[in-house]
DNA sequence: GCCGTTTTCGGCCCGACTGTTTTCAGTCG
C-alpha cells in the first residue's frame, strides 16, 4: 500500500468539495470540507487508523466520517484517489488548486470560465482577461476582470515559496533520514529555513562526513547522495553529483544537499545561512582585514584562518556569533561588533497561549481536550477565546453563550485544582471590533472575563484612516487587553488591510494593550519589522497559536521564531510569565 | 454526506459585501 499523508488526503477531500460546489450539489461540499479539516487536525495517520481497524475505525476515530466518506478514504489509501473525485474532475478538468488561489474566484466562476471560455489554468485565465473576454461573460464585468488580473499579479509574487509551517515537518524528516546514513557527521538545514523566514524558497541541507576533514570523496559521500535521491519524498532528481545533489520533492519544493569537509563546515553554514545582504557585509569586513571569505573558509592568502565552526569565522571577523534569525543585514553586524546583540526569546519559553478556539465556535475540540493538549505541549495555561456573535459563520457567542461557557471553564478548573498538575484555563474572547470601533459584546459580559482580546474580522476595505481609527477606538476601551492578528494578512492569500501600523503600535503602548504575534503559519502577524518597531516603542507582545485544534499548539515556536526575527527578548513577551504574573502584568498595563 | 433522533428522514452556522443586476448570484469569513 502506497503511503499517503493526512495532508494529501485532506487535499483530495477539499478538491471534492469544490467540485460538488461547482455543480451546485447541496450540503455535500460542507460535509467533505469538515472531514478534510478533521483529517488535517488528526494527531495520527489515517493510514495507521485504517491498518488497525479498517473502515469501522475510520468512522469511529474521525469525526464526521460516515459510510460514504469512509469508503472513499479506503479507496484513497489503496489507490491514491477515488472514483467519485475522478468522475467530477472529468466534467471540469481544470487546475483547481491554481485557480482557487486567485482571490475572488470560487467554484461557480471557475466552472463558468471553463464552460464558456475553456479556461483551465491561470495562464489561460490571464490571457482571456487581457483580451477583454471575461468582462463579456454573464455575471462578470469590467471590475471582475480587473479583480482577476490583480489576483493573478498577487499570486505571482508568491509563487515558488512555501510556508515555513509546511516546510518544517518535511525538512525534519529529511534531516533524520540523512543522519541515519552511516558515516554522516553533521546535518543542518541552512538558508531561509534556518533563519526561520515566513516562507522558504528551497531546502538547503549541509552534510559533513566523519573523518573527511579537508576534502570529500569516496564511498561515504556516494552513500549519502544515493540515499538522498532515492528518498520516498523525491518526485524528480534534478542533479546527482558527488558533493551536490538537487531534487524536486513531491510537495513541490526543491531540496539541495551539499557535502562539505569538516574543516569548512562552519564557513559553509555561515555562507548558506545569511541572506545575500548579510553575506555581502561579512565578506566586505573580511576584505578590509586582508582576508577572503567563501563557503570553504576564511583565508589569508592560501592559509585558512577559520572555517570549522561559525563562531570561529565570526570571531576572526571581529564579530560575536549571532543567531541565524538576525542575519539579514538590518543592524545585527553593528550590534555584533559592539557586543550589543539582543538576547532573543528562547524557543520553548512560552508558558501560556492566549488565543485558542474550542468547539463552542469554530474549533475542532472541546475545552477539556484543548487544555489537555496544551498541557502535553508543556504549557501552564491557555485562554479560550471563541468568536463573538457578529461572526455568524462560526456560531459566535453572545453574552449568554459566553456566560454558559464560563461555567464549563469554572467546572474544568475546579476539577484540575484537585489534581496535582497545575493548569489553568482562562476565560477570554476573540471579540469582534465592529465597523465603528465598538465591541461586539456588552461591557457587563467582558467584565466577567480574565482577559479581553479584540480583532478585526469584517470591513477589511475601509480606508487606512478609517481602519486605523476604528482599531484605536477599540484599543482605548478600558477593558481591552490584547489585539489579535493586528494586520489581518494571510501569507500568499490576502494582503493586510490598510492600516497605519505605527499608529496602532503607539496606541497599544499608550493604552496598555498587548499586541499579538499570531503563530499560525499562514498568518505570522505581526511581522518581523513591526515586532521590532513594537519592541522599540515599548509595546508588550504575546505569542499565540490561534489553535483551532489540539494539534495546533505545535505552531507556537513559529511565533517565537517571528518574535526572534523582530529582535524580541523574553521580557517583551508577556506569556513567558507564569499565569499569575502574566495576568498581573497584563492588567498592570491598563493602569499605567 | 453526516448527524441525531420525537431513529430511518429532515435539517444542515448566516450575514455582509461586491458586482452584477433591477432582484440576485457568488464569494468570503
Amino acid at each position: 500500500m502506497r503511503h499517503i499523508t493526512n495532508h494529501e488526503i485532506a487535499g483530495l477531500l477539499n478538491e471534492m468539495a469544490v467540485l460538488y460546489d461547482m455543480e451546485g450539489v447541496p450540503f455535500k461540499p460542507r460535509a467533505y470540507e469538515k472531514v478534510a479539516q478533521n483529517v488535517e487536525a488528526l494527531d495520527r495517520e489515517v493510514a495507521d487508523i485504517y491498518k488497525e481497524g479498517g473502515v469501522e475505525a475510520l468512522r469511529r476515530e474521525i469525526p464526521n466520517v460516515g459510510e460514504g466518506i469512509a469508503r472513499h478514504l479506503e479507496e484513497i489509501l489503496k489507490t491514491g484517489t477515488f472514483g467519485e473525485l475522478k468522475k467530477y474532475k472529468k466534467k471540469v478538468p481544470v487546475k483547481l488548486d491554481e485557480l482557487m488561489g486567485i482571490g475572488g474566484l470560487g467554484p461557480k466562476s471557475i466552472r463558468t470560465l471553463y464552460v464558456k471560455l475553456k479556461i483551465k489554468n491561470v495562464k489561460e485565465l490571464e490571457r482571456a482577461a487581457r483580451a477583454n473576454k471575461i468582462s463579456k461573460l454573464p455575471h462578470f464585468g469590467a471590475k471582475s476582470q480587473e479583480k482577476i488580473l490583480k489576483g493573478i499579479a498577487f499570486s505571482k509574487k508568491h509563487v515558488g515559496r512555501f510556508l515555513l509551517g509546511a516546510v518544517d515537518p518535511i525538512a525534519r524528516v529529511i534531516e533524520e533520514r540523512l543522519k541515519r546514513v552511516s558515516g554522516v557527521g553533521h546535518v543542518t538545514t541552512a538558508g531561509s529555513y534556518r533563519r526561520r523566514q515566513e516562507t522558504i524558497g528551497d531546502i538547503d541541507i549541509l552534510v559533513s562526513i566523519r573523518g573527511q576533514a579537508t576534502s570529500v570523496s569516496g564511498l561515504a559521500t556516494k552513500r549519502i547522495m544515493d540515499a538522498f535521491v532515492h528518498m520516498p519524498e523525491v518526485a524528480r532528481v534534478l542533479a546527482h553529483g558527488p558533493t551536490k545533489s538537487m531534487v524536486r520533492l513531491k510537495s513541490g519544493i526543491q531540496c539541495d544537499v551539499r557535502v562539505v569537509p569538516e574543516q569548512s563546515y562552519g564557513a559553509a553554514l555561515q555562507y548558506f545561512t545569511g541572506d545575500k545582504t548579510h553575506n555581502v557585509e561579512t565578506r566586505k569586513i573580511a576584505i578590509k582585514k586582508g582576508l577572503k571569505l567563501s563557503e570553504y573558509g576564511l583565508f589569508r592568502g592560501k592559509r585558512m584562518v577559520a572555517g570549522r565552526t561559525e563562531e570561529e569565522v565570526y570571531r576572526a571577523l571581529g564579530l560575536k556569533w549571532m543567531e541565524p534569525e538576525l542575519r539579514t543585514a538590518s543592524g545585527e553586524i553593528e550590534a555584533a561588533r559592539a557586543g550589543k546583540l539582543p538576547k532573543l526569546i528562547p524557543y520553548g519559553s512560552l508558558r501560556g497561549d492566549l488565543q485558542t478556539q474550542s468547539n463552542w465556535t469554530d474549533g475542532n475540540n472541546s475545552i477539556a481536550e484543548m487544555a489537555r493538549a496544551a498541557m502535553a505541549a508543556g504549557l501552564e495555561y491557555i485562554a479560550i477565546t471563541d468568536h463573538t456573535r457578529s461572526l455568524a459563520m462560526t456560531g459566535g457567542l453572545d453574552e449568554r453563550g459566553l456566560a454558559r461557557q464560563g461555567k464549563e471553564i469554572d467546572a474544568f478548573n475546579r476539577e484540575f485544582t484537585d489534581d496535582s498538575s497545575q493548569f489553568t484555563v482562562l476565560k477570554g474572547t476573540e471579540c469582534n471590533i465592529l465597523k465603528d470601533g465598538k465591541l461586539d459584546l456588552a461591557d457587563s459580559a467582558l467584565k466577567t472575563l480574565d482577559l479581553v482580546c479584540v480583532a478585526v474580522h469584517s470591513h477589511f476595505n475601509l480606508s487606512e484612516r478609517e481602519q486605523t481609527e476604528r482599531i484605536i477606538r477599540a484599543l482605548k476601551h478600558p477593558l481591552v487587553n490584547i489585539l489579535f492578528h493586528p494586520t489581518g494578512r494571510k501569507i500568499g492569500k490576502r494582503e493586510p488591510y490598510a492600516v497605519d501600523i505605527s499608529k496602532i503600535i503607539r496606541a497599544a503602548a499608550q493604552y496598555g494593550v498587548a499586541l499579538e504575534i499570531n503563530a499560525a503559519p499562514e498568518r505570522l502577524d505581526l511581522k518581523d519589522l513591526h515586532i521590532r518597531e513594537a519592541v522599540e516603542a515599548g509595546a508588550k507582545l504575546v505569542i499565540d497559536s490561534d489553535a483551532h485544534a489540539a494539534a495546533h499548539f505545535k505552531w507556537l515556536d513559529f511565533g517565537v521564531a517571528q518574535a526572534r526575527r523582530g529582535w524580541a527578548t523574553r521580557a517583551d513577551v508577556l506569556n513567558t510569565l507564569p499565569c499569575e504574573g502574566f495576568l498581573k502584568t497584563l492588567r498592570g498595563l491598563k493602569k499605567r
